[in-house]
DNA sequence: TCTGGGGTCCTAGGACCC
DNA sequence: TCTGGGGTCCTAGGACCC
């Protein structure tokens, strides 16, 4: 069956939110983000803004200067998520397969749901209208047959439209485009290609694949793929709405002041870890890295990580890490403008159990060497014992109820 | 211009293992 | 020891996205 996946981006939506609780702004100049002299950027700004070129990651002094005028307002996170969540309640009423990719554009898969909302540009039109029945926001939308294409229409179809890019078009479509256009084509490869006289998308489709590969790896080769309007890849080919465990979870501060007190900074990293560790323990994840992020006055990042012997969701652990990370890295002089702390290496209750139980993982590990060393060294000849160990061995395995099956070192060479 | 905070994925070198 | 060729894990950094 033809799949049609259909991307949902909310217009301007932080100060579209923001109107809503105080419509004064309607129409007005308005930048979501902080104060306009403070450290920060723009985290969106609103069409009569962005007439004086101001844009979200830019610095909010430099859009105070680009446009005086501007009302400059803290963003509300928690009202972001709550018309996030409208959104995904709406897009929920019509599909079960929907996907927020971010706090203000998700993705729906209307594969054959012709019967029930009728064909594409029907469907996509009730949804715009039940969305803005919901949320009093607007948005735009993409349909397409891949999410890659999908989320190029609904840029193209911004403010506030609807495209629909027929099976067999994609390649057409996306050839007059700026590479830019080509989610992960950012400013540095955007330079990249244009340097070798590449500056459409159609002139990227149109290239050798080991050419690109060559020149731009892996990512070459899904580039290549991408150009045609192919899914290439990665988290673009996964069903939609499959549920993930985050991969990592941290929290940063950039200082409203650099700082060289060892005290103060040290606070922070303290309750930088909190907040790590309270967010793990939400999502009962256990980390086995842990890593500091520091950035000093001139504006010089580094990162220094530490793996742990087991994983842990356990504040003190994870502040003793990266206290420890910090004295190392740091030389106590320097002005420090950011510090951050970040958890990776993140296992599941399960895993975490079974490295806990350290002496017995050890043994294992060990038995599992000798295994694979035997087999080595002697070849097919020892199969069935390696065999006949392995099973021995998962049984102990099985021992413990925390353990579960399919969990077992993986083999070795 | 003076550069946030939360993520994902990729690369590359070195340690270590067999 | 002049020296191979898998593989995994760890660490650091960087591009990119919203």
């Amino acid at each position: 069956m033809q799949r049609l996946i259909c991307h949902v981006d909310m217009d301007a939506f932080f100060v579209s939110v923001e109107e809503l609780f105080d419509p004064a702004l309607r129409g007005k100049p308005v930048v979501v983000g902080g104060k306009r002299d403070q450290r920060g950027v723009v985290a969106a700004a609103s069409y009569a803004a962005r007439k004086f070129g101001v844009h979200s990651a830019m610095p909010l002094r430099t859009a105070s200067q680009l446009c005086p005028q501007a009302i400059f307002v803290d963003g509300h996170p928690e009202r972001y998520r709550e018309y996030s969540g409208r959104v995904f309640d709406v897009l929920n009423t019509f599909s079960p397969l929907v996907e927020m990719a971010s706090i203000d554009e998700a993705y729906i898969d209307l594969t054959g749901t012709d019967r029930l909302h009728g064909p594409p540009m029907k469907a996509a039109h009730s949804l715009r209208t039940a969305i803005v029945r919901a949320t009093n926001l607007k948005c735009s939308l993409g349909l397409a047959s891949s999410r890659l294409v999908a989320k190029v229409s609904s840029d193209q179809a911004k403010p506030s439209g609807v495209l629909y890019i027929l099976p067999g078009q994609e390649a057409r479509f996306l050839a007059p485009l700026d590479v830019r256009k080509i989610p992960g084509v950012g400013k540095k490869t955007e330079a990249a290609l244009h340097k070798i006289g590449i500056r459409r998308v159609g002139d990227l489709a149109r290239l050798d694949e080991s050419f690109l590969a060559a020149r731009f790896g892996r990512w070459g080769l899904a580039l290549a793929g991408k150009a045609r309007g192919a899914d290439a890849g990665g988290w673009f080919d996964a069903e939609i709405g499959a549920h993930e465990d985050p991969k990592s979870i941290s929290h940063e501060h950039t200082f409203g002041q650099d700082s060289a007190d060892t005290a103060q900074l040290e606070t922070v990293l303290l309750r930088l870890s909190e907040m790590v560790a309270r967010r793990l323990r939400e999502h009962e994840l256990y980390a086995r890295t842990i890593q500091l992020k520091l950035r000093d006055e001139d504006f010089l990042t580094i990162t220094r990580a530490a793996s742990l012997d087991h994983a842990t969701q356990l504040d003190r652990e994870i502040a003793g890490a990266v206290t420890r990370l910090f004295r190392e890295a740091w030389d106590g002089r320097k002005p420090v403008r950011l510090l951050g702390v970040h958890a990776g290496n993140l296992q599941t209750f399960e895993g975490q159990m079974s490295l806990l139980d350290e002496p017995e993982t050890a043994r294992l590990r060990q038995a599992f060497r000798s295994v694979d060393h035997i087999r080595n060294r002697f070849g097919e000849a020892s199969v069935s014992l390696a065999k006949t160990l392995r099973a021995g061995l998962r049984e102990r395995v099985h021992e413990n109820p925390f353990d579960l099956p399919g969990k077992q070192p993986k083999k070795g060479s």
